[in-house]
RNA sequence: GCGGGAGUGGCGGAAUGGCAGACGCGCCAGACUUAGGAUCUGGUGUCUUCGGACGUAGGGGUUCAAGUCCCCUCUCCCGCACCA
């Protein structure tokens, strides 16, 4: 037998004999066309809001109990969506319009995330501006969510181009600009604070020099260098054949641009900062406060990396060098020292000649230390970051020539680099202990280094280095008299640590993976900076009223481009070109002068760091949110809560980025009291993906999925086997399949229902055409049972129901109630085709207004057209959207009858059926009665009766 | 390597410790049909001597009762990956 495979798209209307009112795909597609109509006309989805332009007291939902459900937005490329897109979208618009349905405000927008790589992309290679590229693209978007009859607030939709919104962006940028992070008070405050707190003297410049004599450049500076976004020197993914910097994820494993395969270079750059690690500890803290999925939170958290330990500092002829460490306790045990093969400080320490009896082994075979460190410089640079993963196992290194002393005993320790330690961690320098450290140790047993166990470990370990808890041993140093010997790990790192302190060797410190936020970025299509340089090259922040900077027009989209190996050129930004713009006179309080523009453009994530916000008060020009607005949608419930979106939907791809990064700008702006909500998202909900199946032939190029055929298990494109993989759906794959062709062949609802009844919304699974018709089918009947489908009257009859259909609906209703609330839609799904289908078959004539009226409620959530239609033909004027979801009965959710399966010793023999409300000993004595024969003479031992459930018998 | 999650029919998936496989796809049979890739009705875990037996990755345990709880093993997926 053949079969058409998973991706096929095949007619499911027959242009035969059906029936002239029969629920087809055309028939849909009229349906959902007028109701989508009606939606937009009447407003249906508009939520109110308290206070400004979008209040409106006249509104059914006006004052209610709210709930806002937020999708992640998302950037609207060029080829539109696929069937996998809008599985979060379907998800919170079923959710969301049941619980309009059981009286909630609802709030539920949806907007663009609209700046972006592709379309600057296509800019340069097309010289179309990215604007039209944009807009072309969010229109597209528009109408396929439209078609998808998506009940969003239109008033709300906006894109992070428009210059009304990145307005608001621009001004958040000020806002932390213009903020400085108090750690004392673990706050941002106004950077007026901190010049008042130097001004006042209650806070000493560094070095001591008083406020008074400082030249107003070297003020400047210093507080450009508290503030929130500050300009820096930071190593960046430097790419001249590009002429851009890029991101890690743009960058290949073996360094070069993914795009073009051009040389990349580390290299310090000036860029715009944010000091997001100034909030390393309240980004750590709140996650313990917000309903996310533990994975989500120990990703963030991995992110964060957090570490408690100690700076100790290692003194050498020319200095100190500085470590970090999480085992202060250990310090007894270091043996050597290890720099990464960058650290500044190495060259400042390499003798000229090996120090007497320096080992063979430790030198590389170089004749001078200075060549042994440059060889392994370049050796280790030369690595790609795979290399190095791959080579971790092995430990590299060479001996610098220089020992530095160990502070609690004096000996006298080896420097080595090497690049197992980092530069971009802690200090970039360790004290190497192998005693108890995996990877010290396999760098001791290389290079022959000492071990001193400074933890006693249990008697049956066998093992190297030891990491856990036990005593210490060998801690002692008779001269100073200090001693660490018996404690454990916890007593003894405090009392090194206080040890440290006390004799300036060291302090406590935490210090954590994340760095700071590279915030710039040279290209065109993104936010302009609302800064300005000048005459001293220092930033000046532009007031509020020259807001929004709106991007200039160009010529050429595309940043300058060099020499691809020519490592030392600097990026030249599109917008540095436009010498117009650039130079600009302004009267910043100073009078006119002339000042210089930020050519750099903003990173994507800067819109999407405070949507949320924006939704609530779209049209507010006055303020970025209403406060009352605020409070309403996003406020905290109570003294614990964090306030926020109440449910955040999307992919688990955003766990950390977007995130964190909204999170930060959310924390900046409750921090200076815009908003009442501590954070962004109170709830997150990761969707599954929708995947696909593609097929490639004997050449391993991709053959257009829909026309695989299948049979036998096996899987042939014109003829020739191909070979079936799973994954991504994508263009490149040749396996996309989207809503609109769903919409065209059965229908949108009929694509809602499919999608939301093909399992837990967050669980992934593959997309099947062909199963799609099961939802068809189930919209049919339940279509059938309202309208005759010959002659489009309405048959439905105003005779009660059976009493068992009464009780099944009643059951459903509590049951989808529940699943619901749950976001259980596939098995809600389940029951309402159960109830469908029972009254399918007890309703020959016409099934009763009883039984259809609550099914059609319940139904709308998933197939809103159908159900508005259905619910008009019953008679009813207004739309389903506010309609009370249908409530069970509680005296009919108890069957008057139990039927009880008897287990004898854990396998079911028979069955007894009992009124419900009948006393155990009756239960027990009509189960023993009915499996009398299995007993035969044995005696039961014990007999189990789980009220309404079940008997159980033990002989 | 470390951390987390998951393994249930041919497929997607259901099951507060209480009758495993709801619901859907597919498949089989029937009805209506010139026709069926439409629709409707019924059936569909495996084996079976037709009594029943077996069955939730594999093995062990707790329990009257285990897909569910505990221990071990295997497989797959995800995250992190020399973070001091």
């Amino acid at each position: 037998m053949s079969q058409a495979a998973d991706t096929t798209v095949v007619q499911a209307d027959n242009a035969g004999d059906v029936p002239p009112y029969r629920y087809t795909a055309a028939m849909a597609n009229e349906i959902e066309a007028r109701w989508q109509d009606f939606w937009a006309e009447n407003g249906t989805f508009h939520a109110p809001n308290p206070t400004g332009p979008l209040a409106d007291p006249g509104h059914p939902r006006f004052g209610a109990e709210k709930l806002y459900v937020m999708d992640m937005f998302p950037y609207p490329s060029g080829s539109g969506l696929h069937v996998g897109h809008p599985l979060g979208y379907i998800g919170t618009d079923s959710y969301t319009r049941y619980k309009r349905m059981t009286g909630y405000n609802v709030l539920h927008p949806m907007g663009f995330d609209a700046f972006g790589l592709p379309a600057e992309q296509y800019a340069v290679q097309t010289g179309t501006h990215p604007r039209t590229t944009t807009e072309a693209n969010v229109e597209r978007y528009r109408a396929q969510l439209r078609r998808l009859g998506l009940a969003y607030d239109d008033r709300r939709s906006f894109s992070t181009t428009d210059p009304a919104f990145y307005r608001w962006t621009q001004w958040i940028f000020l806002q932390i600009f213009n903020s400085w992070y108090d750690p004392q008070a673990r706050t941002a405050r106004p950077i007026a604070d901190l010049i008042a707190q130097f001004e006042a003297g209650t806070r000493q410049a560094p070095g001591g020099r008083p406020w008074a004599e400082l030249t107003e450049v070297e003020r400047r500076t210093l507080i450009d260098d508290h503030r929130l976004a500050y300009v820096a020197e930071a190593p960046v993914n430097w790419c001249p054949g590009l002429g851009t910097a890029l991101a890690d994820a743009e960058v290949t494993a073996e360094g070069r641009s993914e795009r073009g395969n051009f040389p990349v270079f580390r290299r310090n750059l000036r860029q715009w900062m944010m000091r997001i690690t100034a909030y390393g500890d309240r980004l750590l803290e709140d996650l313990d406060k917000l309903d996310w999925p533990d994975k989500v939170k120990t990703m963030q958290r991995n992110w964060i990396g957090r570490s408690v330990g100690a700076h100790v500092d290692f003194p050498f002829s020319g200095g100190d060098i500085r470590v970090f460490t999480t085992r202060p306790d250990t310090l007894f045990g270091a043996t050597y020292m290890v720099l990464a093969p960058e650290h500044t400080a190495v060259d400042g320490i390499v003798p000229d000649a090996w120090p007497e009896g320096t080992r063979p082994a430790w030198t590389g075979g170089h004749a001078t230390p200075a060549e042994a460190v440059a060889d392994y410089r370049r050796f280790a640079a030369a690595k790609s970051d795979v290399e190095r993963q791959a080579d971790a196992k092995e430990k590299t290194g060479v001996f610098t020539g220089a020992y530095a002393t160990n502070p609690v005993n004096g000996a006298q320790i080896p420097i080595f680099i090497a690049d197992y330690v980092l530069a971009g961690y802690g200090t970039g320098a360790i004290m190497a202990v192998p005693a108890q450290d995996e990877r010290d140790f396999e760098f001791a047993e290389v290079f022959d280094l000492p071990i001193v166990r400074t933890v006693q470990p249990p008697a049956d370990f066998d093992g190297k280095a030891y990491t856990g808890e036990g005593p210490a041993i060998n801690s002692a140093d008779p001269e100073s008299g200090l001693s660490l010997d018996g404690l454990g790990v916890a007593d003894a790192k405090a009392k090194i640590i206080e040890w440290l302190e006390e004799n300036g060797h060291g302090t406590g410190a935490v210090t954590y993976r994340l760095r700071d936020w590279l915030f710039s970025r040279q290209r065109y299509w993104g936010e302009p900076f609302p800064i300005v340089y000048d005459e001293t090259g220092l930033p000046v922040a532009l007031p509020e009223s020259m807001l929004p900077v709106e991007l200039p027009e160009v010529d050429d989209f595309s940043p300058r481009t060099f020499d691809p190996d020519d490592a030392d050129t600097d990026p030249e930004t599109p917008l540095s070109r436009v010498q117009e713009w650039v130079e600009v006179t302004l009267d910043l309080g100073d009078g006119p002068k002339k000042y210089w523009r930020e050519t750099n453009t903003m990173p994507q994530w800067a819109g999407s760091s405070w949507y949320e916000l924006r939704y609530l008060d779209p049209k507010n020009d006055k303020a970025l949110v209403d406060p009352d607005n605020e409070r309403y949608w996003m406020g905290p419930r109570d003294a614990n809560d964090v306030g926020g979106v109440d449910l955040y939907v999307g992919g688990v791809e955003h766990a950390v980025l977007h995130l964190l990064y909204a999170r930060f700008w959310h924390k900046v702006l409750f921090d200076l009291g815009y908003i009442s909500s501590a954070e962004p998202f109170r709830q997150l909900f990761n969707q599954g993906y929708i995947q696909a199946y593609a097929y490639t032939d004997a050449r391993g190029v991709y053959v257009p999925a829909e026309e695989v055929v299948e049979t036998d298990g096996r899987y042939f494109w014109n003829d020739q086997e191909v070979r079936r993989e799973y994954g991504k759906m994508g263009k490149s794959l040749k396996n996309v399949v989207t809503p609109d062709e769903m919409c065209e062949v059965y229908g949108a609802d009929t694509f809602r229902v499919y999608e939301m009844s093909m399992g837990p919304l967050d669980v992934s699974r593959p997309w099947e055409t062909r199963a799609v018709v099961g939802a068809q089918r189930f919209l049919q009947r339940a279509w059938r049972l309202v309208v005759d489908e010959q002659t489009g009257a309405t048959r439905v009859v105003d005779d009660p129901t059976d009493a068992e259909t009464r009780r099944l609906l009643h059951r459903v209703i509590a049951g989808v109630r529940e699943d619901m609330d749950a976001m259980r839609f596939n098995t809600a799904i389940a029951k309402l085709i159960e109830l469908t289908n029972r009254a399918t078959t007890v309703s020959a004539v016409g099934a009763s207004r009883e039984v259809v009226e609550p099914l059609v409620l319940m139904m709308s959530p998933f197939a809103p057209h159908v159900a508005e239609e259905l619910w008009h033909r019953l008679g009813h004027d207004e739309t389903v959207a506010y309609v009370p979801f249908p409530q069970a009965d509680p005296a009919l959710l108890v069957a008057a009858s139990v039927t009880y399966p008897v287990q004898v010793n854990g396998k079911v023999r028979g069955r007894i059926e009992v009124p419900a409300d009948a006393p155990e000993e009756i239960v027990r004595e009509a189960a023993l009665a009915e499996v009398a024969g299995q007993l035969a003479d044995k005696e039961p031992r014990k007999v189990i009766v789980v009220p309404g459930r079940m008997v159980s018998i033990v002989v």
